[in-house]
DNA sequence: CGATGGCTTGAGATGTTTCAACCCACGTGG
DNA sequence: CCACGTGGGTTGAAACATCTCAAGCCATCG
């Protein structure tokens, strides 16, 4: 991805589907589609965005020529795997308040270091789809913003978000359980 | 791994830590070490295992000179990030007789691939740990089997398995919520 | 035989979902 | 330019699933 927001989602046998992820420039997306020939979720772009498709022959041609690249390939595809372990995490055994503060940490991060804001976010994606990917519904998610807004820690108007007490959101995260 | 059986966990700062899979003979584990040098969980036997160390750098070397290896690695390293995909639609949108049911599914299917019975199993992991797994609280996972055993879906004896109605787990999981 | 770790079961507490109503911002067409 | 429709967001109350805590059971091992 050159720039933009994407997300990306697996779609279940019974036509209900789940947010996977969400990217931003600079990131990678496709590395479902390696292990069968076919891609395993849908990435949609939440806002207009530019990529640049790189086939998979080429890259690991390339990177068979060139061992730096091919290094850095596998450990992005590691990353990934390690990012999912995270989710993982986020998913099995942290409640709604907790899950929303380990997000928005994560949000805030990779747009701090891309030069944004750390305190200061435009959510690109719906209620909904923050949900999907957190494993809550999107009363929850709203009911949860509405939360940390009270306890002073988030100043929510629609997608606009400040994080005014960043430790607040760390504390809950570690918070085990 | 050779033989035997494995659980990977991943550890929270907060010192709680969740159980990421389950392997068996045949699988390869580890590739979350490769985007840092270092692993971000832990592999712990469930029982005597066999394992043949392949170091990395070997792996590298060796690919980047016979390109089917190459083709082969990038291939597993992505259908674990597919697997991992279907673990967090598990952890996001199932409720506790689905996961369970997900899992055993997932189970059998792996073994019976290794010519073991489809129907019968003996699990080697502990409650705790598959609720760990699955998101859920060891007493959970009992009552779960204990539910799947008065429908007549199961037999279970402590961790001894049976499976009456392949059919109806099936039904179970593909049952939208 | 007693101790231990794992498993089961019950009852009540808790957190999340469900369903429903309503609000708000935005864009469109009359 | 305003009314209206729409999609997204908020909020409440009750239903529901899972968790928590507690007790007791079972198999295994020294």
């Amino acid at each position: 991805m050159r720039t933009g927001f994407f997300k990306t989602c697996v779609g279940a046998e019974d036509g209900s589907d789940q947010v996977t992820g969400f990217q931003m420039a600079g990131e990678l997306l496709g590395f479902d589609g390696i292990g069968t020939e076919r891609h395993a979720c849908d990435a949609v772009a939440l806002e207009d965005s530019q990529v640049c498709v790189i086939p998979f022959d080429t890259l690991e041609t390339l990177s068979q020529e060139f061992q730096p690249l091919q290094r850095q390939f596998h450990k992005i595809m590691s990353r990934e795997i390690v990012r999912e372990h995270g989710v993982m995490l986020l998913l099995g055994s942290m409640r709604a308040e907790q899950r929303l503060a380990a997000f928005l940490l994560n949000l805030t991060k990779r747009l701090h270091s891309r030069g944004f804001s750390s305190t200061e976010l435009v959510l690109r994606m719906t209620r909904e789809e923050m949900g999907s990917y957190l494993g809550l519904k999107l009363e929850t998610v709203s009911r949860t913003f509405g939360k940390l807004q009270e306890e002073g820690i988030l100043e929510v108007k629609q997608r606009q978000v400040r994080v005014l007490d960043e430790a607040a959101l760390q504390r809950l995260v570690n918070s085990g359980c």
